[in-house]
DNA sequence: GAAAGTTACTCAACCGCTTAAGCCCTGAAG
DNA sequence: CTTCAGGGCTTAAGCGGTTGAGTAACTTTC
């Protein structure tokens, strides 16, 4: 039940504290015949170094932090998260790092537990997800200087790190198979249009659909939650000219579409077909299971620490893109149907 | 950016370093006037205890581990844990308690972590989901003495903390009700068959049928996922003598189960009700809408973390028992087919 | 063979905070 | 006028590591 320290581990090997350390932390200054005793001994009485009193000297935390800023309910049924934070942690874990986690309502609150976290010395870096056009998070970071990685595209001056895809191919890629499938009419329901990347892809879809000479394009703002996607699948639908595609900014979104389609007697994808934004199991879960944009939310997560912890380790910030999310049909999309 | 230590206050309030953590502390020592004083200043001046200095003369982490032991797509679509960390947070953050967050593959992996955590001194106790029957996590939870809360059922010698639900009522209320419509074959497609509360639930609905003069029941074994959660649907559905009620042990098979009878053209409610184990938007996502046995699983978050944080503190492990499961009745669920 | 350089250590300060023990002062009790 | 008790501080010893400076013994250099 004692905790093992390196005074112990010193005694026992007949030499200095210090002597240990440098061995421990494969430092030079002991001999190598030395080294392997300490390093033995160490082994052998299940020494782990405790954190706090490295933190103490070496001012790191090993650890580092995710502030979810979002109402638990939207935190639920969206698989992202947890596949997100599972790759953060196969590259975390591998280097000795813990992670953090703060579920909290708001943008205001998480820049609180960041203010708290760095001054209790509690995280040497931060993942930021769910950026804001403007966000307030942002010069909060640059205040403090906490080594800080994005999951979602550059920003300033390059003091942050970056992980992201590339959400306009991606946007463009929907619309040219929707257009070739001879869907002339597409509209858009979109997330928060606080958010950063909604407004990317938005900009994106508007332009896709515009190159196509398709004029302009509706777009309907949500807030990610299904009841706001039915609301907005519903006023799309019930226009005289509606639509015979729509594109979701996520996977909850479109799964209330398919039952508003089904509601009002609108065939999917007879009449109407569905894309969502966010690939994940619910798609294969519900019938007919919905084509979408897929990617691997592991690898995001695995590339985002990866990039954080280069820069808690005092080497520049990156910008790292992920593969751009391809289109994975399914059957929610058909041709068009004829006029 | 630099640190604001004791060490400042002191020096700004013209005591001694030790008046200043007295007096921060709350502790007897220092008169009201100087307290408020150097409250006042740290105040100022942004102070905020560095965690590491705490722990490491305090021995306390002030932290709380929670370690997952899922297959990452698993843990993505079952909305369970993310409310379920949320509830814990809200009470942790209060407590100025962080949740270290893990999520490894199996429980071997889980054990490793555990074992660094507490080596390293980086946690004060543990949360615990999941549990199976035999769970290789306890003998080494109570080889280290390390505080910890079971969620699920209490085990042992009440050194561990609990917080659970009735499973036991909560099933009986489902069969009671399909029975009180009319249904005589009724059977239940269940989870992990090594997860505790897996047999709880089984041993119940095996209980609540035959108690009903109905025979011996029909069971089959799944994984959660599902995938096997439809194989399960098919097979019970491919029988002369098919259910016409069926019970899942999560949400995300009772939704699989929705498209396989559609897939077999089998009408629900009307030859076939389903009835969901766990409340989840999920359930009100599809068509015909799940009924479910719901709870307020942030609620079994918050108390989770209340028991733990107590037990920390030193004080006796408790046992809580939440709210039991209540059936929420939507379109899945009606009065058994006439023979 | 003396000066200089290496090697393999030891020493001790330090990280920021907690806390037992000690000290000085004032006021009440004897 | 002592004695004692407490209040209000200060002192200093940890907590378990890290790390620069110091040192003794041994090798190299010319």
């Amino acid at each position: 039940m004692k905790r093992v320290t390196i005074g112990e581990i010193a005694e026992r090997a007949g030499v200095s504290i210090g002597a240990v350390s440098y061995a421990l932390n494969g430092r030079p200054g002991v001999s190598e015949e030395t080294r392997r005793r300490i390093l033995e001994i160490a082994d052998r009485l299940g020494w782990r170094p405790s954190l706090a009193a490295r933190s103490l000297s070496g001012s790191r935390a090993h650890s580092v932090g995710l502030v979810l800023a979002r109402p638990a309910d939207t935190l639920g049924v969206e698989p992202f998260f947890m596949r997100f934070i599972s790759g953060l942690e196969r590259e975390l874990s591998g280097q000795r790092t813990g992670l953090l986690l703060q579920v909290v309502a708001d943008h205001a609150a998480a820049v609180e537990a960041i203010r708290l976290w760095w001054a209790e010395r509690r995280v040497d870096g931060l993942v930021l997800t769910d950026l804001y056009a403007q966000d307030a998070r942002l010069p909060v970071i640059a205040e403090l200087g906490v080594p800080a990685v994005l999951a979602g595209r550059p920003r300033g001056d390059g003091a942050l790190g970056a992980v992201w895809a590339d959400d306009t191919a991606a946007v463009d890629s929907s619309v040219d198979y929707l257009v070739a499938l001879g869907h002339r009419r597409i509209a858009r329901v979109a997330g928060l249009p606080a958010l950063d990347h909604t407004r990317v892809r938005v900009a994106a879809f508007r332009a896709a659909v515009l190159r196509h000479g398709l004029g302009e394009p509706r777009v309907v703002e949500t807030d990610y939650t299904p009841e706001e996607g039915a609301r907005a699948t519903r006023a799309l639908l019930s226009r005289p000219d509606r639509p015979t595609a729509i594109l979701y900014d996520n996977d909850v979104m479109a799964v209330a579409a398919l039952n508003v389609a089904q509601e009002m007697g609108i065939a999917v994808p007879g009449e109407l077909s569905i894309l969502a934004g966010d690939d994940s199991q619910l798609c294969v879960l519900v019938r007919p299971a919905l084509t979408a944009l897929s990617w691997d939310i592991q690898a995001y997560g695995l590339h985002t620490a990866r990039v954080l912890l280069e820069m808690v380790d005092g080497r520049p910030a990156r910008s790292h893109q992920e593969r751009t999310p391809v289109l994975t049909v399914r059957g929610s999309t058909a041709a068009a149907p004829a006029e």
